[in-house]
DNA sequence: ACCAGGCGTGAAAGCGCTCTTCGATAAGCC
DNA sequence: GGCTTATCGAAGAGCGCTTTCACGCCTGGT
């Protein structure tokens, strides 16, 4: 940008035929024809002399050519990558929510998934975290055309970033229902029936005196938790108190339900990674799990692994999920007339050593 | 690529004049200026007339104008964006690196503190996850120029992705020093030193029948903490088993250990995720923590907390030392011909209550 | 008043690639 | 055998941007 070289030095000197980067000229002429055909060896084209495609391929490995994938960018507008934008809302403590997204397993997963599903159709993933104070910026490196579309995850319930998103024009799928309704594809799990059946494990344990700690309830998967429990107990007067999905959260929201309802017997807990904080919160006052609390888990990450006792909890195919949304950006990518479409996922109980 | 549509088509309706990807001729004309003007506006040059800026920006802002990266790299050879590569060993059960990977909380925090790093600068990351088998793809990627560096993380002893990296000429820094001398920047965190405050807090807790989980020993971090631990001990014959830097590894690992050395009272485990899971068959194995055995972990990451009773372990600041990995990176991306540079980090001792 | 010297601006040349167009050559038909 | 019809390669026009180069204008010294 500032202060360049003379002509004459590195770069020129580099960029002439034998340096490390040679042009697709001069592979056409190391194999005796033109630039034109060289692309066509390069994509595939069918319509060349197999002994031509041959010659030119001989000269691209002599040459050790690679494409420039900027100029190749600007002319067919794809950049073979997206972008896994990661939405979190602001909190007061906010300081650090890099470390609080790359630290929760669930995005982790998310990223596996993605990775995954993506890697051999050779696209890569850009990622990018954002609380809402960078919104225009990520609204900006959207729209600069870095990628192809966007995999977008854990909107809060007022986040605007889905409909901005959307009326940039480029594809996008988001990773739960959007709250209002806006026209984008969406995967999500069946948050409502996976309560249901936490709550219906429950009950079968014998268990009457319920509970729940449920995620932040400005985020629809805390929400929509929490509303499925009490929907499966006929919206009887369960006790619940809001977490905030980390697993220290989890630990005093155990404690202050415990302080206020000492004699719950059943606990369903919106997350592993609360679950895993509130198990050890009630360990420590006394409690037996499960035979004084049972306590059921929702994700069925990692974390419902590293409790004692093994965690009883829902599983949530998150990877899957994850896979399926590349899946669907990408249809949405090659398409880009077709219409938005959602596909729900459903969790299944799995039963562990804590109920 | 096939089936194009005919001419006048969508795509061309939309970049039409007045479409949403104004170009910076419409800017320029909006403006009354020419396109160089425009340019010089956008990237800051001094010799622009304030008037004249003033009216661009104006024209900017009216238009909706966003550059486009692909034609702005093809001339400047910049991608604003670097790859974080994460190349893992090949194991016999790797059939999901990427979750091993992305559940990891070491690698999170390695990109919590590159993203962080970077983010100033307008900088984004490309994480790519590679084992050896695919190599190859990465080296090609990287060739492309889709990214102006890379962050090159956890080689394991015989991995020659360094290497080659180091041979294609594109500025990278490396995690830790690399096994054969290679011309490349790295940071480290000094890991005898860290074994050595482990192994005399052991002693100086009036420990004397130490034993220790390694990591991998074809990690150079895994031999480097079994190394240094051995050392501070004067290369007594110290009990050791090597573990995988996993939760589920150090679990079975410290029950291996018991079997065969039931005495020991000091325990220095590689990493704090395999100190969590010996931890637990320790106690499953009816020893106290720490009053039968004083447990020392590594990273100081939050598996430190998770555990019961909280694990004394030794800090490594991987935030700050990914955010230096970039950092380096930045600067070799800015002056191509500075030589490589190394910065070596102190570990610290962090007692908590397993010891 | 005249010219040298700057400074600010515009014109234009590419960056490396894709893809259409067009021409050449070969093959098929009556 | 002369014509039309496929087939395939060459030429060239951009994609949107940065940057050089040259020019016009204003200022100031003589």
């Amino acid at each position: 940008m500032r202060a360049r070289p003379p002509a004459g030095s590195r770069t020129e000197l580099m960029n002439k035929r034998g340096g490390p980067h040679p042009t697709m000229d001069q592979v056409a002429e190391a194999a005796g024809v033109s630039r034109a055909t060289v692309s066509r060896v390069i994509n595939g084209a069918p319509s060349v002399d197999a002994k031509i495609r041959e010659v030119v391929q001989r000269a691209i490995a002599a040459t050790g050519y690679v494409p420039n994938v900027a100029a190749r960018s600007l002319v067919t507008r794809r950049s073979n990558s997206v972008a896994l934008v990661i939405s979190e809302p602001d909190r007061p403590d906010n300081h650090s929510f890099l470390n609080r997204i790359f630290t929760d397993p669930y995005f982790g997963r998310i990223t596996a998934g993605a990775t995954g599903a993506l890697r051999p159709h050779d696209i890569h993933l850009v990622v990018i975290p954002t609380d809402s104070s960078d919104h225009h910026q990520v609204v900006r490196y959207l729209r600069q055309g870095h990628v192809d579309g966007v995999l977008l995850i854990s909107s809060h319930e007022q986040d605007t970033l889905p409909r901005q998103v959307v009326e940039l024009g480029i594809p996008a799928v988001v990773s739960a229902r959007p709250t209002s309704p806006i026209p984008v594809s969406f995967v999500d799990v069946d948050q409502r029936l996976g309560a249901r059946l936490a709550a219906e494990h429950l009950l079968e344990r014998g268990r009457r005196r319920l509970a729940t700690i449920s995620g932040p309830l400005d985020i629809p998967s805390g929400l929509e938790r929490l509303d499925g429990f009490r929907a499966a107990l006929a919206f009887a007067d369960v006790p619940s108190i809001e977490g905030d999905f980390t697993r220290a959260g989890g630990e005093a929201a155990a404690r202050r339900l415990l302080a206020e309802h000492p004699d719950v017997d059943g606990l369903f807990v919106a997350n592993d990674l609360m679950a895993e904080g509130a198990l050890r919160a009630m360990q420590d006052l006394g409690r037996r799990i499960p035979e004084d609390v049972a306590v059921v888990g929702f994700d069925d990450s990692s974390a419902a692994l590293d409790c004692r006792p093994l965690l009883t909890t829902i599983r949530q195919p998150v990877e899957e999920m994850a896979a399926e949304m590349a899946e669907v950006l990408l249809a949405h990518i090659a398409a880009p007339g077709r219409l938005p479409r959602s596909v729900t996922f459903q969790p299944a109980l799995v039963i562990r050593d804590s109920t």
